[in-house]
DNA sequence: AGCTATTGTTCATATATAAAAACAGTATTA
DNA sequence: TAATACTGTTTTTATATATGAACAATAGCT
């Protein structure tokens, strides 16, 4: 039982002038009405109204009280009604988590497009190659590839996306292009690396798929480094479908490797509890399935 | 059930920073708290806490919302606070209704006397001839001679008080001092009146009791327009005890119808409900009850 | 790693609460 | 002045709530 009851039916009986309307109002019963500002009373040790059955009349002591409960009542009013506000509009702070690559190419223009639409966010970006931990660093949101396997958050599924294999038309020249992944030991191959580990690289051709562990001069925590270093001829880089777009496009890089796919994976979005979703967070995850649906273009079959 | 269930809960959740802990505080079990939170974040439609087993964490609605709680918990406990220094303490205001001879002679003298002992209490003396209403007036207190029968208040005994036919010396000279009620249809008598109505006089002699309606060519509201119309030998007046204590030792007035007393009638001291009486209104009554014992001495028999 | 202590949640049951009707009292109204 | 309609209180009964044990999960400890 609540250590403050019947504060509430003080004020209401106080604004509506009796007991009877102040049930009214709270849609309870008189009866309950009269038992709680009784109780109020014995617990305060004090007498707040004075009553006969047709007139009501704040004590000195029950003025002052009534005074304070009546702006607890204002300020708890307001309290909802901020938050829900808060809950159906898009306003407020988003923050979110995201890996180097993905948040600089996909997030940055992705979050400039919502953000017109709802000029009322403010976003914090953050961009790491660690997996952030939500509830210890308060982030709404964090977007990677590939889910999670805590069961206290949900993983939504934004988009697939794929990883090839590229070179630069130079490095060709001088190279035989591998057509196998076996082929990939007899080169230098440009490597994701973040805390001392880097990921092998996975392929999948007409049924069976390999694990290829690579040989390597070069290494980098940097997407944008791999394939700098890749456009200059140093090597083979293993780089996401949205990163390489631009290059492909121009000529710059070249995919190798044809008829073996790498494993598709997802782009996923991943947040805390799918009850209670924020109008903010509900409305960008959305935004951001169209989004990816819309830019990410399949690369012609390799 | 109360509109805002949980606030309290909240509150105490983060302060504590667990649920266990919060409801060894609030002197609940867990499972409560974790319910109340639970609906509470059901009728907000949001998620107030991330909660792990070991960690809580405030969701960016949550921190807003439990901002604006905490400080409603502040103002609930300073309310509280605020009653109970009230209710303790002599101080605030005490609105006092008295008709005038009573308020004259006996109150302001007292209150004189128990306003040294109580600074901080301000007092409302309120004079008049009516019997006022208490709840619709504001009055914690009315003094006057003899009780109320509406059951709604309270009526005290502070004194018993006799009332004396008194005339001055001269007038004596000139007529024949009454020995019987009776007699006092062969004499001039000094009515209290008010509102066109005056009390019959009533006297009690060995056995029997009489009720005189007397022959009156002056009348008065005013008890002290009486005491002064007798004392210039105008004729007889029935007046009580503690406003003839003067005259009656300075030989202006004496008493007549010896051997018949006036019927006793209390001083009473007449407020709202018994139960939570506040510290002011049981301490002045308590005050009011000695003054009147010491200060009243009984006149020499008459 | 495995164990322990402690977390928040869930569920059946005991307790407390709110409702509805009966009650007692008082302004209003005819 | 009597009837009426509405007041706040009381009481019984139906409902809702809080408990306490069992549960599932996890951080810290050895």
């Amino acid at each position: 039982m609540s250590r403050w009851r019947g504060f509430e039916e003080l004020v209401e009986v106080i604004n509506s002038g009796s007991f009877s309307a102040a049930a009214k109002v709270l849609g309870v019963s008189k009866g309950h009405v009269s038992q709680q500002i009784s109780r109020l009373e014995d617990r305060l040790d004090t007498r707040l109204l004075h009553r006969t059955t047709r007139k009501i009349s704040l004590t000195e002591t029950g003025a002052i009280y009534y005074q304070q409960c009546r702006q607890v009542v204002e300020d708890l009013e307001a309290a909802e009604r901020a938050i829900g506000a808060l809950q159906h509009e898009v306003k407020g702070r988003l923050r979110i988590a995201a890996p180097h690559l993905l948040g600089e190419v996909m997030l940055v223009p992705a979050i400039a497009n919502f953000m017109k639409r709802n000029p009322e966010l403010t976003i914090d970006l953050h961009l790491s190659g660690r997996r952030v931990d939500l509830i210890e660093e308060h982030f709404d949101l964090a977007i990677q590839v590939g889910a999670r396997k805590d069961i206290n958050v949900v993983n939504r599924a934004l988009a697939p996306t794929k990883f090839y294999v590229v070179a630069s038309p130079d490095y060709l020249m001088d190279h035989v292009a591998p057509v196998r992944p076996a082929d990939l030991k007899q080169h230098n191959c440009l490597l994701f690396m973040d805390a001392g580990f880097s990921k092998p690289w996975k392929f999948r051709g007409t049924g069976s798929t390999v694990k290829i562990s690579v040989n390597s001069n070069w290494h980098s925590n940097s997407g944008y480094a791999l394939r700098s270093a890749a456009t200059q001829g140093l090597g083979l880089a293993y780089l996401p479908d949205y990163y390489l777009k631009d290059d492909l496009a121009s000529g710059k890089l070249v995919t190798v490797l044809h008829g073996w796919q790498s494993i598709d994976r997802e782009i996923v979005a991943i947040y805390q509890h799918k009850a209670h979703l924020s109008a903010k967070l509900r409305l960008f995850t959305e935004f951001l399935e169209e989004y990816f649906a819309r830019e990410i273009q399949p690369l012609q079959a390799v």
